[in-house]
RNA sequence: GGAGAGGUGGCUGAGCGGUUGAAAGCGACGGUCUUGAAAAUCGUUGUGGGGGCAACCCCACCGUGAGUUCGAAUCUCACCCUCUCCGCCA
């Protein structure tokens, strides 16, 4: 969310912000609203101090038993009055904030300008794409074929975007998962194991809610929301508190669960893992001063790419231009790892910083030494890394002409194995 | 699911419907004392919003929302959450 201070102080500049996300901010709407909210505030303001004024008055006559009879007679229909304005001054907030809540981050001033995803910009990459004395398969014939991972049961017990995976299959996946963990705990992050089913006030702090209900699970009565990423539950751990300043930076990561129902995806990425209603994921997120977040964002994705590196997959490290921004980033940078069975680069990671936008939506402040007041953290998260993305590149990366995937140095400690043959 | 208890400031914990934004204690910060520290002692110590060049003034907030009242932390109702016991259960 945009502070409504700093959006009426700079409304051009905001709109101008905006625009470079193909963003149309309500400029009239917005500006409208809150000198209607100024008004009705200062008017209420005064009635009540009124109010305050000769109730006191009256507490004092009544004790020193002299008639007060007059100003019982001037608050008649007071209170009703005020009662009303309050109304009409709550009506003005909600909406006022219902908008505000609807409008996305702006974009950070180094972030490039582009229209989609075609114009984002490639910042380094690491490894060089594997040649094969063969045509590389698919991972859904290549775990199809070794028996680890099952598409047919999954539909049958699930529905479509759903996989089993079974026996090496499941263990890498759990294999990956620790091997993950460890690494981003060995990082300084603290392991987190949060709820996966969500209210409404969670979703709507990280920003998922009110703008995309569509994308997300949710179970009625009583009514949760399951989570998208553990962004949701790990970033709302500190919602509603002041930090202290030597709290920061605080460092999370969390494995969880996280389920989307791709809505709008029809058609794209139908066979195989790339795209599932359900799929693992570990999460890193961070709250830190407002002055080290850019710092921090650097040092977020090179842990992401950390665990890359480690696996010895190929990838890049793309910063996303202002058409591509996510609802709630100031900047991101994206990791796309190579997959031979695609003969592309596919997002495996994604780590954003979101200014204050996320805190102050959710009401995550902290408090500086020796000053008066509080001030936003900034929140930050990246995938470190999607699982069964990662799962994907290491089948497809690693595959063998027999059919065989070799297993990375790394994970063999979690694997127990060379090879899935 | 059944029965009961409770939700007040960073924490503990008071609070006859009328200077209670809220006693007291702890903690924290500052001063005095001390070679230094401790102890002692004095003082300060919530958040958000509106106005003012400023000193400062005003409004709101005692789980949430309604209600009663000139006036509510205090009374009424509903809801939420936490805890205890019973039942059920991974």
């Amino acid at each position: 969310m945009l502070d409504s201070r700093f959006v009426r102080e700079n409304v051009e500049e905001v709109r101008a912000a905006l625009k470079k996300r193909g963003y149309d901010f309500p400029l009239q709407e917005f500006l409208a609203l809150d000198e209607k909210r100024i008004r009705l505030l200062r008017e209420t303001e005064e009635l009540r101090n009124r109010r305050n004024v000769v109730s006191e008055e009256i507490g004092r006559k009544k004790r020193e038993k002299t008639d007060a009879a007059p100003e019982l007679e001037e608050m008649k229909g007071v209170s009703e009055k005020i009662k009303s304005l309050e109304e009409g001054l709550r009506a003005v907030e909600d909406e006022t904030k219902g908008l505000l809540l609807t409008i996305p981050n702006i974009p950070h001033e180094s972030v490039p300008s582009g229209r989609d995803e075609t114009e984002n910009i490639e910042v380094r990459k690491w490894g060089e794409p594997g040649t094969f004395g063969f045509e590389p398969l698919n991972h859904w014939d290549i775990g199809e074929r070794l028996g680890i991972i099952d598409f047919d049961r999954a539909s049958k017990i699930a529905g479509a975007r759903f996989a089993v995976m079974k026996g090496a299959g499941a263990k890498l996946e759990r294999s990956l998962m620790n091997f993950m963990l460890e690494n981003n705990t060995a990082n300084g992050y603290t392991e987190i194991f949060p709820p996966i089913l969500v209210n409404r006030e969670s979703m709507t702090g990280t920003g998922q809610l009110p703008k995309f209900e569509a994308e997300l699970f949710r179970i009625t009565d009583p009514e949760f929301y399951l989570i998208p990423t553990a962004e949701v539950p790990v970033t709302n751990i500190h919602r509603d508190e002041i930090l202290k300043e030597t709290d920061l930076p605080v460092y999370y990561t969390a494995y969880t669960p996280c389920f989307r129902r791709e809505a709008g995806s029809y058609g794209k990425d139908t066979r195989g893992l790339i795209r599932q209603h359900q799929f693992n994921k570990v999460e890193m997120v961070k709250f830190v001063r407002p002055e080290d977040s850019f710092e921090e964002l650097e040092k977020l994705t090179a842990n992401a790419e950390e665990i890359l590196q480690k696996l010895g997959l190929p990838y890049r490290v793309v910063a996303l231009c202002s058409g591509d921004l996510g609802f709630s980033s100031a900047k991101t940078y994206d990791l796309e790892v190579w997959l031979p069975g695609q003969n592309k680069y596919r997002e495996i990671s994604s780590c954003s910083n979101f200014m204050d936008f996320q805190a102050r939506r959710a009401n995550i402040r902290f408090k500086r030494e020796g000053k008066k007041g509080t001030e936003f953290v900034h929140t930050l998260n990246g995938s470190g890394l999607a699982i069964g993305r990662t799962l994907v590149a290491v089948l497809e990366n690693y595959q063998q002409q027999d059919g065989s995937v070799i297993i990375p140095e790394a994970l063999r400690p979690y694997m127990g194995s060379e090879r899935i043959a």
